[in-house]
DNA sequence: TTGGCAATCTGTAACGTTTCAGTATATTGA
DNA sequence: TCAATATACTGAAACGTTACAGATTGCCAA
């Protein structure tokens, strides 16, 4: 009896998270008392109660949620109940909606674990595998030295990344050929005679901003246009900046006559600033801009347009986990998504 | 002993969901031989195998997942890690980071449980009812007599609906007022001398639909305007079939000169359509718009336009739900949000 | 007959938590 | 001093599942 309880806590206190017991073999008391504690029942005393809290802090406990569950029927969860039929030019719903679809006959439920821009990225993946909240886990804004990627490797919990790394590491992942969008769109506009371009960049840091600029620069030397920099603003900056600085741009000598934009939304912010600046879409220059839904060529006919269907990495992604997590190869998951052509909608001008 | 098991099984065969003891029971089988049989494991005999898979069948065994999580360290849980901040127009990702944010800091997880429109919307709500997978739910697109909110006050189980209901029973919402809406909009085209309108409604069946419709007609008689019926389409009809409903009703004798639209996407395809018919925004027509993301001006700055918080609302939402988990009375988690004031972007005509 | 083996099936323990029904000790009132 | 009571703690059982280590039966070879 008391070599056995000695083995088992000898055990937990080495690698597992801590439990219940763990903290109470830490404190020498029971679990009852140690569960009571944590909860500030009444009957425990105010010294204990502060000593098992603080243990506990310490360690870094936290509940099983299964246990918890299982005994007391409280799940901790709350589901939003989506349509996911018409819904419109959005990432996240896209993505949404290719995961669900794909994981719909399967067991599985798809948790959506949030951070903010002032938090480690970090944070959320440590939090999911120190709790064993998920099998598996899909991140996006990928970078070529990817932290996250790196950890959840380290740890062995199965995951996929929309965009690629470059950490010579081998893991799933769903990609749009950007390199091959940026190439095809400076040849579209270089086949209009466009000869000054622009790109206005993804975010910095990520990995296909690299693609981005390299298909660009590539496409450029090929067809022997040149490059106006354009570099104080990506499509992660606001509407108003873009905008702005848009319009700044324009008004110089020397302009660009030729865009290239990595996304719809700051694509309505670049058209904002070209007419700000009294000059007019497809006269004074041309926008070859990629979209996620179909709504562009509303806004002005004579943009350019180029489709990335964000559901379909979502179904990707999903594969490519439950693949994964299936026993497959990390290396057979991982796929790459081809632009399609260029497409125009300009209509005749009356 | 045997008393014990009796009783036991007595209690599970009447009510609760059945377990793998309640399968053990009726088949006269152990549970272990239970558990492998529904699991194709090779030491069980043929006919015993289907034997028990029938009868599972037939009383609709689901494993309950928290059991298997704490056994064998299995979620069936797949995470999407998202970054909350810059995502534009989208109703779907407004929503849910206006609820991520509120439960960002409770022990709470957020799933997404997707269904499609050839299913029954009940469905995905039986299932999180029956397999007691949430402690609250969150449901959008409310109808005015909502089969699903009745069905979880029958069951007892916590929710909040995004639109209000119309069955006399009690429970959270968070809705946007529409009449409001309907009617400043409405107001502000007489103001300009707008006197023929036509309304592009929200999807009929939803409750949101009759509020905005009696704004509407509300309005028109104060303020003496009459009605362009358009009711061929509503904002849950393709871009395309409102861009050409659009153009026919333009190219009538008796078209509108104004219109209010209950949504930002359904609102470019207004405009394609008005604009195909050879008419100009802001001289022959002008249009008042909600919006959920700060984009429309961008697209026509004559558009007039009202604003509607989904980040807000999901907040709400959460709010709501958590409340009544907690144990708040569900009357006192109503809210409304009133529209701001409709706002003009148009500048300077040249 | 005996031993061995394959084919089926079964009881027990364990995962981590909370609740129930206590036990031990100190404190109080008479 | 004794019983009653309050205080602080504890072990065992249970939630539903699966893995482990048997148990039972029938059959066949020796």
């Amino acid at each position: 009896m008391d070599r056995r309880h000695t083995e088992k806590n000898e055990e937990a206190s080495a690698q597992e998270r801590p439990t219940l017991k763990t903290l109470a073999f830490m404190t020498g008391l029971g679990v009852t008392t140690v569960s009571r504690a944590l909860k500030d029942a009444p009957e425990i005393g105010a010294e204990t109660r502060r000593r098992v809290q603080l243990v506990a802090k310490q360690i870094g406990y936290r509940p099983n949620r299964a246990g918890v569950r299982l005994r007391t029927g409280k799940t901790n969860v709350i589901s939003l109940v989506l349509n996911t039929d018409r819904e419109i030019m959005s990432f996240v719903s896209d993505i949404i909606y290719g995961v669900s679809e794909v994981i719909a006959d399967t067991p599985y439920h798809l948790i959506v674990t949030p951070y903010s821009r002032s938090q480690d990225p970090l944070d959320p993946i440590r939090y999911l595998v120190e709790t064993g909240s998920a099998d598996g886990v899909i991140i996006s804004r990928t970078q070529p030295n990817d932290a996250r990627a790196r950890y959840m490797l380290e740890h062995g919990i199965p995951f996929a990344t929309h965009g690629r790394t470059d950490m010579g590491l081998v893991h799933p992942y769903h990609d749009f050929d950007n390199h091959a969008f940026a190439v095809e769109a400076v040849r579209r506009l270089a086949s209009m005679g466009r000869r000054k371009l622009a790109l206005l960049t993804p975010p910095v840091g990520l990995t296909y901003y690299g693609h981005t600029v390299n298909g660009f620069a590539d496409a450029l030397s090929e067809v022997g246009a040149s490059e106006i920099p354009f570099s104080t603003v990506s499509i992660d900056h606001s509407i108003e900046q873009i905008r702005t600085r848009t319009a700044q741009l324009m008004r110089r000598d020397i302009r660009p006559d030729g865009f290239v934009s990595s996304a719809a939304a700051a694509t309505l912010a670049l058209v904002a600033g070209i007419e700000d600046a009294g000059l007019k879409l497809g006269r004074d220059v041309d926008i070859v801009s990629k979209q996620s839904s179909d709504l562009l060529h509303l806004f002005r006919p004579e943009l350019l347009i180029v489709n990335e269907n964000f559901r379909l990495a979502g179904s990707e992604l999903a594969r490519s986990v439950l693949g994964w997590i299936g026993g497959a190869a990390p290396g057979s998951l991982q796929s790459l998504s081809v632009p399609g052509e260029v497409l125009a909608y300009q209509r005749s001008l009356d």
